[in-house]
DNA sequence: GGTGTCAACGTGTGAA
DNA sequence: TTCACACGTTGACACC
């Protein structure tokens, strides 16, 4: 059912290489369809909010090196980031040490058949399926600086064209497949998270109405329950709330029974 | 051992 | 037919 939101305007998918890609991608973005055909706001912004990472939380050692991942799109927004990147805390780059080591350690580990790329260490399905009896799986652990990246990129559009992907993925030294399916992961991620945050606050609300065995809303169909919890209030334990129960939302997030 | 996370994979779909 | 999408699942891994 989210197609529609996809094929109709949120889509910036576009084949590699594909002569329409720039023409679908750039101006549509930010805009998606609902069902009903009424238009909707992307949610990369909401998003953005409650996924970005912050900087001080990073550790030190990928501050630095963020410097040369970054792309001219957020050129400007580094240069006063990046001093704040180079502020840390000790024990975070000793967290950053040690996640690092073990990022090696499972490199090193791995068998013959297997690449390093980039940071990330994988196998083609090719080589796993070349090996007589095994058929294990490969799992690329990406780095810190390029899930880093990639959150940012996330951040400020949630789709990208085939140039842009390539681009990504270039600098990030990941395929472009292995850029797709994250952003494709990461929007489904997104997508499960509202839709969480969204069914939740109804227990809040209902603990509320019953309480002091009070009958101050006789009509059972509940047409005309008044909201006892301030929204934002619950907004600020529910993050994903305020556009996942917006009115322009409604009718696809089956938030009806909220009350 | 149970659980959560996440990259990769599989499926169904529409557009070009 | 190819591609990218949403969505669900799988398997590896880390943590408790």
């Amino acid at each position: 059912k989210d197609r529609i939101n996809i094929l109709t305007g949120g889509d910036a998918r576009g084949k590699s290489g594909s002569k329409s890609t720039e023409a679908l991608c750039a101006p549509k973005r930010n805009i998606c369809t609902e069902h009903d055909g009424t238009r909707v706001p992307d949610l990369s912004l909401q998003d953005a909010e409650e996924n970005r990472i912050q900087p001080e939380r990073l550790p030190p050692g990928l501050r630095l090196s963020l410097g040369n991942l970054r792309s001219d799109t957020y050129s400007e927004e580094a240069t006063g980031e990046e001093t704040e990147l180079r502020q840390g805390a000790a024990d975070q780059q000793r967290q950053c040490v040690e996640l690092d080591k073990r990022q090696k350690q499972t490199a090193e580990t791995e068998d013959e058949g297997c690449h390093d790329s980039g940071g990330t260490v994988s196998c083609s399905s090719d080589e796993q399926q070349s090996r007589p009896g095994t058929k294990k799986r490969s799992r690329a652990a990406f780095s810190h600086a390029q899930v880093y990246e990639l959150e940012r990129r996330f951040n400020a559009q949630r789709y990208l064209s085939g140039p842009e992907r390539a681009d990504l993925a270039g600098a990030l030294k990941l395929t472009e497949t292995q850029v797709k399916i994250w952003f494709q992961n990461r929007r489904y991620k997104t997508k499960r998270r509202q839709m969480a945050a969204c069914s939740s606050p109804k227990k809040v609300a209902v603990q509320v109405l019953v309480r002091e065995n009070q009958k101050q809303y006789p009509h059972a169909s509940g047409v005309h329950i008044p909201v006892t919890v301030p929204l934002y209030q619950a907004y600020q334990y529910h993050p994903y709330l305020h556009y996942c129960c917006q009115p322009w939302s409604m009718n696809s997030m089956s938030c009806g029974g909220m009350l």
